[in-house]
This record gives structure tokens, sequence and C-alpha cells, in this order.
DNA sequence: AGGTCTTCTGTGAACGTTCCCAGAGTAAGG
DNA sequence: CCTTACTCTGGGAACGTTCACAGAAGACCT
């Protein structure tokens, strides 16, 4: 009977209110931590929750406050990318750590397939959320649509292109793949190759685009191999398809760290030797850099800065203030794979 | 003005009804696809509703219908792990693929503070949710209280100890272990070491013990090197100290993937040959077994299909069903390592 | 014509909070 | 003793839905 009763029906702020002879009001206040509430009513209220079983119904609360203090992060990635890349994690970690601090709750909402494209759509219009962060979306998604006409404050993190007006933070990375992808020339290299990955997505073709900048008349489109998705198998496959046309090919750009380290499996089981023979260079600076032997010269991103920009932009658009897109610095780490 | 309008007041079921000639009572039929509304109504709300740009509120709704169609997945993990377990996306993508088919919507949690701890329990407690999988949570966690005290459906991914009561999904990891060490015996080898970690948790202490079962006489509680997490910092630290303490160890178990991926570096960075000169396995199966030179020998744990369970169990609670804790299959995977 | 069934529509009553205002009581200041 | 100010409490109104019920209108049967 007991168990039945609180299993069916939660004690109310009105079950509290009586049971300490006070008022809805009053219990209210004291649940809040607001001020003008004796010490007397205070306690009463406060041991009339324990006798009761108190807990406050969060809905109810948000409903009449017209918000409710959550944030949602909206991942849209292939499976194999929720495993193999360390950046989703970090971005996570970077967005919650502000969002915390600002006590905010983080929801993360991951989209696998298009009824869940639907449902997250619904659920961030649907006033469950103050606020997006919205992770590598595609620009046909009806996310940033939903995000578009309701208004609702949002931040993405990279910028896909189509979608103006809505804040991103992201890296420059045309010019890091550049960067780094001149810099494995300096060591010498003249037959260098690509391994480019994701191209739907303006990372992707950034970073061919940096390379084939830097290479300059050295480029040779045959070098060059694509791949849906920055994954340690692409990696693989993409190196020795490489090997294949161009076995005499003395350095790589592969387009992320799980890219190179697929790549350099290939390349030494290839029986040739890093850097000696082949120079390899990735991008990220994710875990994976420090694991290969030799370690994996790469560009660093800052990916959990990336994540506590877009939480920031975020609270920024809630507060009414000014929230202009971002492009954060990266910088080139050499290893001793290049 | 007219923008400011519509960021300032969302227009309501109310005010479509007024647009439309018609009720709020018809309105909501016709949101929720429910029978008895004439054609010629339904038209006319459809035309309403895109004409004044309204969206359902959901938490207006959720508190008159007193559930929230969300499912909570609670990840209290230390950073490293978010970023090195694949078995955590297999996780939540199980859990995923479950409810999303039930058309319930996953919402993560991550708790990666104290005072994140606090929140999320508050935020299960609050009705912003219909139930909650937890994926290895402490005895100490104030979450498994909120669920236990308040009744929230749940079920827990792993078994953690002192929380009775609650329905879980797991592994057997003792009989897992003992089983993978058993086959590594039976390759003839008779100095065999262990990695161990995480022994805070149920899964870690279990792994050991089946070690120590298998191992039987030739047990050697100096060959058991101990760290706090499963990772391959972790692997290659133990294993430089394994083979500092003895040198002519000739097999290992690591306590998970990433730790024998971490050995294996460390191995091969001693000059040692995998599996002439040491055996090692691992536990997991996860993206990382097959990434290894040679592949990893491991014991399979099918970790899509624990998420998958667990939130099966949580719906089985919503419906008032039973939900009997659950025990899944292990099986070792022999590759080229041992 | 009267009855019964079905379809369709409108409306009051919740759901459980917070917010706001009014009023009572007390203290301080002239 | 009258203001003025401050502290404390209670209760009406609102937040935006869904749900249950009542009643109207039409179809069909006897």
């Amino acid at each position: 009977m007991e168990s039945t009763r609180t299993r069916t029906r939660r004690a109310t702020i009105n079950d509290v209110a009586s049971a300490a002879g006070l008022s809805r009001g009053t219990v209210s206040r004291v649940v809040n931590g607001e001020r003008y509430v004796s010490e007397d009513a205070k306690l009463a209220v406060e041991e009339a929750i324990l006798r009761v079983g108190y807990v406050r119904n969060s809905v109810a609360r948000n409903l009449v406050r017209q918000k409710s203090g959550a944030i949602g992060l909206i991942i849209h990635e292939p499976h194999s990318l929720l495993f193999e890349d360390p950046n989703i994690g970090s971005i996570l970690l970077g967005a919650n750590a502000v969002l915390s601090a600002a006590d905010y709750q983080l929801v993360s909402l991951i989209i696998d397939s298009e009824r869940d494209s639907r449902r997250v759509a619904d659920y961030l219009q649907g006033g469950l959320v103050d606020g997006a962060v919205i992770v590598s979306a595609r620009a046909s998604d009806p996310i940033a649509l939903a995000v578009k006409n309701l208004g609702v404050p949002a931040a993405f993190v990279g910028h896909p292109p189509g979608i103006p007006d809505i804040p991103y933070v992201a890296i420059d990375n045309a010019a890091a793949a550049e960067a780094i992808t001149a810099r494995l020339l300096g060591t010498g290299r003249t037959r260098v190759g690509m391994i480019a990955c994701a191209l739907d997505r303006d990372s992707g073709q950034d970073r061919l685009a940096g390379f084939k900048a830097a290479m300059g008349d050295l480029f040779d489109p045959g070098l060059v191999v694509e791949y849906p998705l920055y994954t340690y198998g692409f990696g693989l496959e993409g190196m020795q398809e490489l090997l294949r046309r161009r076995p005499d090919l003395d350095g790589v750009f592969a387009a992320s760290d799980a890219v190179a380290a697929g790549a350099m499996t290939a390349l030494q089981e290839s029986g040739r030797q890093i850097p000696a023979d082949v120079g390899i260079v990735g991008f990220d600076d994710s875990s994976w850099a420090l694991r290969c032997r030799p370690q994996l010269s790469t560009v660093r991103q800052p990916a959990d800065l990336l994540g506590k920009r877009a939480a920031e932009l975020v609270l920024a658009q809630i507060r009414g203030l000014p929230s202009p897109a971002e492009v954060l610095e990266t910088s080139v780490m050499w290893r001793g794979s290049a």
C-alpha cells in the first residue's frame, strides 16, 4: 500500500505545505533559498519535505519559468566516428565544463537515423532546452532549420556551408593543412600524396584545398585518394592504394590522426621505414598521435576549446550579448614521423 | 517589431485556435493525430499552424501527461575513458537503437565533477526523464540513491556492488577472464603476468579473480601490476614494470584491449617478438584488437547488446513488466597475439 | 417519429510550479 | 502617535498543454 502510493503519486509542494502548516508560497521560497522566510518556517518546511519525501517537479517549474536550464549538444556522426574520433569526447567535455560552471545541464542528443533527426528537432523546438551546440551538422539537417526558424540560441562547432546567421566556432583547416604540408615538403620530399576524407564536409574540403595550395607545382591529382570518413580503416586502405599507384612515394598527408595511424600500419607492413623512406603527417593531435611509433607529426587543434567556446556562444545569446563567430588558432606539432 | 514579437512570445495552441476559428481541443486533436476531427477542421488547423508558426510546447505537454518520453543515459567515467573506451560508444548506440524504435528520446548526461553529479541527480528526479540507463556507477553515487529513493525506472550496465534491487545487465567478467587465461596457458606459457586495472569496480576485480583462478599454482602475486584505469598509457607503463620485475615473462593478460595495445608497444620497443617471445591477450574485442599487429586475441563482449538490453529493461519497468537482471555471453576471439 | 449510434466540437479542470500583490506584523525614526 | 520601512506569509493568476465530459448534428434503424 505504502509503496504503491509513493510510486503512484509523488508528493507535491502542496503536500509539503499542509504537512508543515504553511502555504505553498512559503514552501516555494524555502526550496528556492529566497529571502523573507523566518527561521521557524524554514525548519518546519525542511522537516516536512523530509517527512513526505518531496522532490521538486522540474517540468512544472520549467513551464512557469519559461526555461529549462539545459543546453543540448547534438552529435550527428556516423557510427564509427563516435568510437574513433577523440575530438568528439573533447568537445563534449569542454562544453560541459563551461555549462556546468554556469549551472546549466548539458544533455547530449545523438542522431543515428532519419527518425532520430526528427525527434531531436522536436526536442529542441519543444522548449526542453534553452539552447544548443551542434557538432558537425550537415546543411540538409532538419536540425539547422529548426534552430533557425524558432531562433533557438545555438552555435555550431565547425562551419557547415549554407547555414548563415548562426554563430560558429571553427579552425582554419585550409591554412593549417597548408602549413603542415609545407613543413613536410621542407624535409626534402617531392612525391607527396594525400589521404583525403569526409569531402562532404567543410573540414575535409578545406584540408584538401590547403594541401593543394602547399604543393603548388608538385601537386599530382593521381596522388590523392578519397574516403568518406576519418577512420583508421580508411587510412590503412588509402595508404595501400597510394603505394600501389606510386611505390616510390616519399611523403603522405593523412586527413586525421586516426587515418595517419592506419596509414603507418600499412607503410610498416610494406617494409618501409618511417620517416626515412616515407614521411607522414596527420591532423588533430589527438591521443592517436602519441601512440604511433614513431610519434606522429600533426596539427594541434584545440578540441576542448572548440567545445568551450561554442558553449560560451550559446550562453552569450541567451544573455542577449553579441556572439561573433570565432576561428581558433592551430599549430604544427613536429615529432618523429616526418 | 515582427521579429521581436516572435522571439518574445511563441505561438500557443490558443493562437492557432483563434486563427483557425476553432477551439483548443480541436487543434490539440489535429496536432496529435487523433480521430474525430473533420477534414475541413483539419485543413483549417494545419493552415493556421503554418500561418502563426506554431510548434508544440513539450514542457506543458509533459506536465499534464506526467511523462517526458525521454530516457537518460548517465555516463560516469573519468575523462580519458570517454576517449579511449570504444565500449561506451557501443553501449550508447545500442541503447539509442532500442529507445529510438520505441519512440523515446535518449538524452546522455555526463558526470565529470561533484557538481555534475548533483545536477544530474536533480535532473533524474525532477520528472525530466521517464527512466535511466546508468553506465558504470559507483556505489557511492548520489545517482544510485536518487534512483532508488524515487523509484525512477532504471537499469545498470555492469553490476556495481552495494546496490541491490535495481536491474542490471552485465557479463561474467571472472569466467571470461579465466577462460582466456586458460587458453593463453594452453599455448605452453608458464610465466604469465597480468596488468590489472580499475580495481575499484566489479569488472576490474572480477577479471583479476578470473586470472587467479586460471593460474592456480602458477599464480605469482609479484606478476600482477595494478592501475586505476583501462588505458593505453597504463598498459605501456604496466608492461615496462612487468618486464623490469621479470624479464623472462612469456605471457600477459591485459585487463582491456586498450591496455593490451599499450603493452604491445612496450613489448615491441623492448625488442621482444609477439607471440614468439611473449603471448598477450586482452579483453573487450574493441576496435583496438584488429588494429594491433599481430592482431589481438581477446574476449569478445557484446557492448552494443549491453546497451540494448539495459534500455529494454528500463522500458519493461515503465510498462510494468518484469525486468530480471541478465548476464550476457562472452566468447574468446583467438588471433595472432598469443 | 422516436431512439440509438457515431462523428465532431467546445470547454472546464487538471498538471505542479513560480510570480506577484496584498496585507499583517514589527521595528525604527521623527 | 503617526509615518515609513522592512520582514514575513498567503493565495490568486498564469504557464500551455491534455483529458474527460457534455452536447450538437447527422445517419440509420425500427
